[in-house]
DNA sequence: ATTGTCGGTTCATTATTCGAACCATTGGTT
DNA sequence: AACCAATGGTTCGAATAATGAACCGACAAT
């Protein structure tokens, strides 16, 4: 690995939980040397991507990773094209919706809707780590995603979030044909208890899965008439998207059958 | 400069008008070799922060810029804040609002707001470089800028944007003084012919300015009243933005005069 | 066929990074 | 007050990774 991979590596660090980090927290959570992590922490501060803050000396990101994303939003408009998406999608559904990618072997959340329709609401958090096995949105990317990278997921131990957690390969596997068929995935309970979320799958301009669209729904709303209309919503709102960043479904997804 | 330097300075090669840039464009723009900017560039590459495209294999900034914005902004809203602030800003004024950052010796505006209200509008980009001398966000920022970072900026040479951009040092400090009394900058036709801006400063943790929040309309509405309204309301605006990202302005900052 | 691009690769030389050990400071314990 | 265990930061010889001139194959224009 190079230097400049190791400096970044020590970006990924940073979560919605963390997003404070002391030096010695770096040094231990990395396993590199203090020297080292210090080094690279100066070097990405002199740039602008961490700033340090406070007496406590902890590190958090910095603001050029704003202006980073705003050029990166210049040349794809992911986020902009989906929060319009979103806007819709919550309005329609009467749900909480929301949009994630992947990024290496991560399931990020980037930005979500809420709709005001109802009091209650499923909650949601941007930038926050969701797991592929018990959300919608990571069954959803997985029915389309290369079956290394499904094997790989899936050989690892699964999370338990909730009793409902869904961690049985071969009944993974069963919901991941079931989604390749319909073009939506869902999940019922797996993530946060009480929350049914369905989604469909956003593809890149290689046809492959770039992350995906979702709708969560307190379960105790979740009719009949609900699920046919936040399916044909989402897969909608998915198809949509995919096409305004410049995507491709692949031939493979149900693009014409009914949801 | 360290590997990771050089390796982030490629980063900043991008801008929104060179949205995506081949390994030859790079080379020349950094003056590196071209070996070292293609192991640099592929190191981004594998972290995601740039990401190649189509059968030119340009490069231009990849997905993970904007999990890493969407934490930033999990840590510090300011973009978020902004967004809330610069839409109430432009329905009170019936302008176009936008807000900036500094970022080393860039002014980067970061998000804008439309108002409906008139047919004729000041139109912005996002990720746009400002400059300090022409616009009002510059201006805003540099009369509460180090000495030294003024300095810096008024020793170079001052790109002429429009026939009244003002390049003359003596009389560009002499409006820096004036907006250190007002708390509000102003430029008339600097740095686009027919625009009108006014700004104010927004302050970090440290009382030191990071940026600017401006409001721009054609000079055709400028009118008195407007003037009135206008430096009224961003006064309550940056002051609002500069705490409620945990700021606070420095005590030399005119924050209980009427504008 | 030649020339000039382009993105990408090689490999001996060289400069940078690494890391164990070391400071200085802080905050809690005895 | 002495002690201990943290913290963030620094040093410097040894080890490693970065460097860059030259090269490759592909493509386009001349």
């Amino acid at each position: 690995m190079g230097t400049v991979s190791k400096a970044l590596s020590l970006l990924s660090l940073f979560d919605h939980v963390r997003l404070e980090i002391g030096l010695s927290d770096i040094t231990r959570l990395s396993g590199m040397n203090k020297a080292t992590v210090f080094r690279l922490m100066s070097e990405l501060q002199a740039q602008g991507f961490v700033e340090q803050i406070g007496n406590d000396r902890a590190y958090r990101l910095g603001p050029e990773v704003l202006r980073l994303a705003a050029l990166r939003e210049a040349t794809v408009p992911l986020l902009s094209v989906s929060q319009d998406i979103l806007r819709q999608l919550c309005e329609s559904t009467g749900e909480t919706a929301h949009m994630s990618i992947v990024q290496g072997h991560q399931l990020n959340t980037l930005t979500h809707a809420y709709s005001p329709q109802h009091g209650t609401r499923v909650t949601m958090e941007d930038a926050e780590v969701l797991s592929f096995h018990g959300t919608g949105s990571g069954l959803a990317f997985l029915s389309f995603a290369e079956d290394s990278f499904v094997e790989g997921i899936l050989a690892e131990p699964l999370a338990v979030h909730t009793p409902q957690t869904q961690t049985d390969p071969k009944k993974l596997r069963a919901a991941l044909a079931q989604a390749r068929v319909l073009g939506i995935a869902e999940s019922i309970g797996g993530f946060e208890a009480d929350v049914h979320s369905h989604a469909a799958p956003i593809f890149g301009p290689d046809q492959r899965p770039i992350g995906a669209l979702a709708v969560a729904a307190p379960m105790s709303r979740m009719t009949t008439q609900l699920k046919t209309r936040i399916r044909r919503e989402l897969k909608a709102a998915a198809l949509d998207l995919t096409q305004r960043i410049g995507g491709f479904c692949p031939p493979e997804y149900p693009q014409h059958q009914a949801a």
